[in-house]
This record gives C-alpha cells, structure tokens and sequence, in this order.
DNA sequence: GTGTCATGCGTAT
DNA sequence: TACGCCTGACACG
C-alpha cells in the first residue's frame, strides 16, 4: 500500500537490477498477457517514478506504465525465486533476476502521448522537484476552497502524498487539516512543502514511513522505532499525543480517514464544514 | 472459514 | 457521494 516514496525506491532499487538487461515477461494470471508478449525478449533502458506511477522504458520504445493502487505489491529477489502466485499480473526475469507485481490498479502499455498527458496531469512531486516544487504547489492551492487536508490527496495538487504523510505532514505543520486551502498563508505552504520533501526522501531512503523524531521516544536513530512508534498522529484515534498528550481525533470529511491533534493543530483559520 | 479493512483512483449518479 | 476494482493481513468465531 504506497504512497510515493514507495515507487521512487522502486524505481531505483529495480534499476539496479534489471536496467540494460533483457528481461523475460509473463502473466501468470493473464490479464496482462499482451503485453507481456510484446515485452518479452526486450531490454530496459530505464525505470522512472513520478508521484505514484512508475513507467519502465524498453528499447523497442515500449513503455510499461505501473500504479499500484491500494493492494499493488512487488516483490523482488535473486533467483531462483518461488513460483509466482497464480495472481500475479506481471512476472519479469533476467538471468539472476526476479520481479512479482500483483494486484496493481493499472499495468499496461501506454504511448509517449499518453504519458505526457498523464504526467501533465500531476502536481510537483517533492523528491524530483524540492527545489521548485514549493511556487508550484503555493499557485495550486491558491484557489482552491477545499481543506489542506483534501488537497494534499489531491494529486493534481501535489504527485505522491497518501494517506499516511497526509496526517503526519500537517501535525508536523502543525495545521488543522479542515484549513481552507487558500486560506493557508505562503510561509505555511512552504513549510508544509519543505517537509514533505523531507519525509518522503527519508521514506524512499528506508523503505518505510518514519515521521515521528527519534529523540522524542529516547531512541538515536529512525530505523530503531518499534512499529507504533513511528508516527505522530495516523491511526492513533484516542491515543495520547507524542507531544502534549491530548487525545488524537480523526474525521473522515472527504471519504479517507484523517487524525490530528487539537492542541498541536489549532483551529486557528478558517476551517471547511465539518 | 468469514468478514473487515487498508498508504488509491476512476466512473457513475 | 457511492461504488467498483484489485489483494493480503488481521480479527473474530
């Protein structure tokens, strides 16, 4: 179940394995057999992320689009590797490589066109753009009426928040997530962009989602929090707050469950109905 | 074994 | 706003 960062070391640690190798391609539970015909005997010239997508590039100009959605998963190894799940969409091997991607929301061949069109369709993504991302995400909010909380799902706003950092970026901000949007001053946005480049690229880095500080739970590094530990205010509905222990609340206004902090995250601005 | 829920998103109503 | 899609982990009986 990822969010961005998840696809970003994907695309990296995947890289490594299978970029400027021919791959074999199979689809073991057929609904990606086409394609996996067209793929097989080609060679990878390049994996690239982008908020949540992944796009592999072959050098017959195939290019292989992947989002996981809510249940997608890889799983990648050395071979020899166990026989795939019979519902797996894609099974992908080089001569020492192995690659299972199961229950992707999308995994097709997809045109320069379509690309384009899909990456137009994306906000700034905080690991590619850090630097320019923050103008961008300021001139998309601007206008919008909805909360902070709902825009940051919003893809269109920003390429790569889910669920998770949501909830952790805006306790880190400490910005209620029913704020209207544009009513967020620019110093806020920022903040709320610097983090999230911050999070995200320490999420890519371990391969998990760590917000919570290592010396507020007395521990030196991240890796060393225990699951529970590790962030701030995401399903943690009644639990003490890590810093003022006031208890969690949560909402589920836009359809996605949302925590927050109402010491840590005033209701100081103008908030969307409740 | 069954039921529920989940880090997502597109389409229909 | 509701539903459909896709899978796996976990709680419960």
């Amino acid at each position: 179940m990822p969010e961005g960062h998840v696809l970003h070391r994907a695309a990296r640690l995947q890289g490594r394995r299978f970029c400027g190798k021919p791959v074999w391609t199979s689809s073991p539970q057929g609904r990606f057999a086409d394609g996996a015909a067209t793929l097989n005997g080609q060679t990878i010239t390049g994996i690239d992320a982008l908020g949540k997508h992944l796009f592999y590039r072959f050098d017959e100009g195939d290019i292989l689009h992947v989002h996981l959605g809510l249940f997608g998963k890889f799983r990648v190894r050395s071979l020899p590797a166990p026989e795939p799940s019979p519902n797996a969409r894609l099974v992908m091997e080089t001569a020492t490589d192995h690659l299972h991607l199961a229950g992707p929301t999308a995994c097709e061949l997809i045109t320069p066109e379509e690309e384009d069109d899909l990456c137009a369709r994306l906000g700034p993504d905080p690991i590619l753009d850090p630097a320019d991302g923050a103008d961008e995400l300021r001139r998309r909010l601007s206008r919008r009426s909805i909360s902070i909380g709902a825009a940051l799902l919003d893809q269109k706003v920003v390429a790569g928040i889910g669920n998770v950092y949501r909830s952790e970026l805006l306790f880190l901000a400490g910005i209620h997530p029913l704020t209207v949007a544009k009513a967020l001053e620019p110093w806020a946005i920022d903040d709320i962009w610097r983090r999230s480049v911050v999070a995200l690229k320490d999420g890519e880095k371990m391969g998990k989602i760590v917000t919570v500080l290592p010396d507020e739970m007395g521990v030196e590094s991240p890796r060393e929090l225990k699951r529970g530990d590790r962030l701030y205010v995401y399903k943690r509905t009644g639990a003490p707050c890590r810093r003022c222990a006031e208890p969690i609340e949560t909402s589920n206004a836009d359809g996605r469950n949302v925590w927050w902090c109402p010491i840590c995250q005033p209701e100081t601005m103008d908030l969307v109905a409740r």
